[in-house]
RNA sequence: UCCUCAGUAGCUCAACGGUGGAGCACUCGGCUGUUAACCGAUAGGCUGUUGGUUCGAAUCCAACCUGGGGAGCCA
């Protein structure tokens, strides 16, 4: 009976002095003369089983000298080894050499530097680190899906190549089937987009924003769960130009439901991942960061704290504390500014709501103040700003005025204006990063270490 | 893009103006309960690149390349 050894820790009474067969790669091997161990995993468990083995094998000087990372099908009887550092082992009666690997394999049986690791994108999923992060990130991303449609959210997918040019979040990538070498020109010398594949000038998303609204208009509750591009030439630990977002949008909502929406899931997602990888988390809490666990722990029992900018600011003039910037009514706050908010006022995540409009995107409903939008950023400690939201405006009126405000064209938002003509009631939406919740729940301090492939600045390789 | 730190054996690091070392890994040998196994031996290098200073440069200087940390931009 061929068993994966995720069913072996699941329910190990049920194989216990029985006959199975595992397959999976070495990780480690300690042979002696007459007998040995290997610690095989097979990808389905964080953990590996310890394979017993001695010179009743016929290959048993085969099976001695195997080198890390080669596969193998053994086939043997589970023992428990209550008195042992694992709980049980298989005795093998035959091990079978599925593939061989080689002395050079850059992984070794030792603390690795992430950034080592990095450049060995394809084998780091066989480290411990590795493998508990993506098995996490698997995790969070059925986590997601399941906290939405439980409560009949409708999974909207929003294109990924976008005609709209005036998103607004940040640099875009082109995209064309263009000959980059021999251009088409308009008569005024500027590049001729009708001849391009959509006869228009296209880029990769930045958000899905404007297209999760329209549906939001018709399916009331929706989410999107998707890849989103950046060309910004960021360098930082939190930023990629290729990262996944998940956007929800809800009508007849406003920016407290928004918030509400916001942290009920943080907490389901938390709660999920902390139930379903037990062995993932305290791994990460004893090597990666000793107060996560208690961090989280926290979070799920605490109500995040709600303060508007406007109150943000004055604590930060009360603070007396030495900041870098200036603190001012009319800026955005600085990095610095949202760590000792979030690390060493509250200590927890916090909703800083109402910002000057000036600071904040054309769609933000504007309050009745006239000065401030109903926007809102969810800080946490250690990671920054994991979520961006707001109220949408939908006074067809107030959101023609401020496209205008701000040098954009209306006839550019002909459909998202439309919106606003049939049954445009108040609604609410945010932008959560995927990588960054990873990092949250985890403790890994780099973006790049929590998506299989990173694509960064300067770096698209593998 | 800016600021800052660092590039030495496969990996992690030492040597800081005067003949480049260690641990681990690899290879070989030993070992009857290991679990980052242990013990012994062998081998492994044009010190990121290019130029400069010097009798002499891994070491000092400059530029570039690569990576880390911080900032801006944001998710």
């Amino acid at each position: 009976m061929n068993v994966i050894i995720k069913k072996l820790f699941e329910d190990k009474n049920l194989y216990t002095e029985k006959t199975i067969s595992v397959n999976g790669w070495v990780r480690t091997i300690r042979g002696s003369k007459h007998f040995g161990f290997i610690e095989l995993n097979d990808g389905t468990y964080f953990k590996g089983v310890q394979i017993v083995y001695d010179d009743s094998l016929s290959n048993f000087q085969e099976i001695n000298k195997l080198s890390i990372a080669s596969a193998i099908t053994v086939i043997g009887v589970l023992i428990l080894t209550p008195d042992s550092k694992q709980p049980f082992e298989i005795k093998s009666a035959k091990i079978v050499v599925e593939a061989t690997s080689n002395s050079d394999y850059p992984l070794q049986k030792k603390r690795h530097t992430l950034e080592y690791l990095r450049t060995i994108a394809h084998l780091r999923p066989r480290s411990n680190t590795f493998s508990a992060v993506f098995r996490v990130r698997s995790l969070v991303a059925y986590a997601v899906h399941k906290f939405f449609q439980e409560r009949a959210f409708i999974y909207t997918h929003t294109p990924i190549i976008t005609g709209s040019d005036a998103e607004g979040a940040g640099e875009m990538f082109k995209v064309t089937t263009l000959d980059l070498l021999h251009l088409p020109k308009t008569e005024d010398g500027k590049i001729n987009y009708s001849k391009d594949f959509f006869a228009k000038d296209t880029n990769l998303t930045v958000s899905g924003q404007l297209e999760g609204e329209a549906f939001a208009l018709a399916f009331k509750n929706i989410y999107t769960f998707g890849p989103t591009f950046r060309a910004e030439n960021s360098n930082t630990a939190r930023h990629a130009a290729e990262f996944w977002m998940i956007e929800p949008e809800i009508a007849f909502s406003d920016l407290n439901d928004d918030m509400k929406l916001a942290e009920d899931m943080i907490k389901y997602i938390i709660k999920y991942v902390l139930e379903h990888a037990p062995e993932e988390i305290n791994f990460f809490n004893s090597f990666i960061d000793k107060e996560l666990l208690e961090r989280l722990n926290n979070i799920l029992n605490a109500d995040f704290s709600r303060i508007s900018y406007t109150e943000a600011i004055d604590i930060l003039l009360k603070s007396k504390k030495e900041f870098q910037y200036p603190i001012k009514w009319g800026a955005d706050l600085q990095t610095e500014h949202e760590r000792y908010i979030t690390e060493e006022v509250y200590k927890k995540p916090v909703f800083v709501t109402d910002y000057p409009k000036e600071i904040k995107a054309f769609y933000m409903r504007l309050n009745d103040d006239k000065r401030t939008v109903a926007a809102m950023d969810l800080l946490v400690p250690g990671v920054g700003e994991i979520i961006g939201g707001s109220q949408r405006e939908e006074r067809y009126d107030v959101l023609v005025e401020r496209i205008k405000d701000l040098g954009l064209d209306p006839e550019d938002y002909w459909w998202y204006l439309e919106l606003r003509k049939y049954g445009g009631v108040k609604h609410a939406g945010f932008g959560l990063g995927f990588e960054r919740v990873i990092m949250y729940l985890t403790g890994m301090g780099n973006i790049r270490d929590v998506i299989p492939f990173p694509r960064t600045t300067g770096s698209a390789e593998f």
